[in-house]
DNA sequence: GTCTATAAATAGATAGAC
DNA sequence: GTCTATCTATTTATAGAC
């Protein structure tokens, strides 16, 4: 875990927020500084660049995910179990870190830039870490055979959707153009859970 | 249409451009200008400043969605057909402005900043038309009940997520770790709508 | 490790000529 | 409608003292 009482962690933990809120490009080092309240210059001793911080915190969201999605995979569960294990694995990891969701949102809009070969190699970990899941399933006559990237996208899509999007939604509903019902974090991994197991189950 | 001759809709296509691929921060007005070959200073002719020609472009982009929706939803389509219809619409939007669905990314990542009133509006009046069909198959005894936003970001996400993230898999195959096999438009499209109305028809 | 001061580049925006 | 020139603020980053 980060050590939030030094300057180098209350830099990493002002910049998730400042990132998440504006962006890469969009976040100001003199706000990271400030909100962590440490002098600037500390920024450029600690890291060496705004990209640098930057890479560190894109780094630690998708180890730590890669890390979870590896302990699913590699243990003896149901194929059945291991799928909602990861659905659970995403969610978590998104609720733990709510700066991951809108980060990962906007690195994806902007092609994956900021990425260096570590965190490609995480992000494409977990995807392969799926499709071994689904061939298993596969294997033992359990799950139909399907594109692991429609699998993928069905629950990735849903999840980020809507844990970035929850500021989003209070501010249509403090516009007072709400109009659909609450929605809760039980809800969507239920209903990821129920989705992907029907489409592999073939009960769809 | 935007007629792309003239100084203004030359602006508005490479804003649309940039604001896609940096983000209303990380977009330069110099550079819009200069990619459109157009003086910088028309930027401000046209358009009052930076932050009104993006909300422009981003009240475009809703206004067209919304429109495209509410044909669907006021046609006499069977509630099953109107669904599909819906996947459809937001899926042929998306792919005729490449710009959308990364702008739309970073918008839910910014919690709606840039949002205008008449944006909020064309967005919540998507969601409540999609209420409006279920509500309609529901009556018909032809939908269990479930929760709209469920359905919606069940639709919604994945859609997003395969056209914004369409450059990052390019970037992940490029450095040898693509991993899964390649997935199509239609793909997701086909697979959206089944699993939405499986959910709907309660198959499972 | 922490600070001040400042360099050097770029940002959005405008005045005013044509 | 289009252009040049320029103002002002803010940006990332560093040099150097303590």
């Amino acid at each position: 875990m980060v050590d939030v009482q030094g300057s180098r962690g209350r830099l990493l933990a002002a910049a998730s927020v400042e990132f998440a809120a504006r962006g890469f490009a969009g976040a100001s080092v003199d706000r990271i500084a400030r909100t962590a309240r440490v002098n600037k210059a500390m920024i450029y001793y600690h890291f060496t660049s705004k990209a640098a911080l930057y890479q560190e915190i894109l780094g630690d969201m998708f180890h730590a995910v890669a890390g979870r999605v590896r302990g699913v995979a590699a243990s003896d569960d149901t194929p059945e179990d291991k799928l909602k294990r990861f659905v659970e694995a995403i969610a978590d990891e998104a609720e733990a870190r709510p700066h991951f969701p809108p980060i990962w949102f906007r690195e994806i809009a902007e092609g994956g830039a900021h990425l260096d070969q570590r965190s490609l190699a995480d992000i494409a970990a977990v995807v392969q870490m799926l499709v071994a899941i689904l061939q298993e399933g596969v294997r033992a006559g359990r799950f139909q055979r399907v594109n692991p990237l429609l699998v993928h996208g069905g629950i990735v899509g849903p999840l980020l959707l809507f844990f970035a999007g929850a500021p989003l939604r209070r501010r249509l509903e403090r516009a007072g153009i709400g109009g659909a019902a609450a929605i809760t974090r039980d809800d969507v991994v239920a209903h990821a859970q129920r989705v992907a197991l029907g489409i592999l189950e073939g009960t769809m």
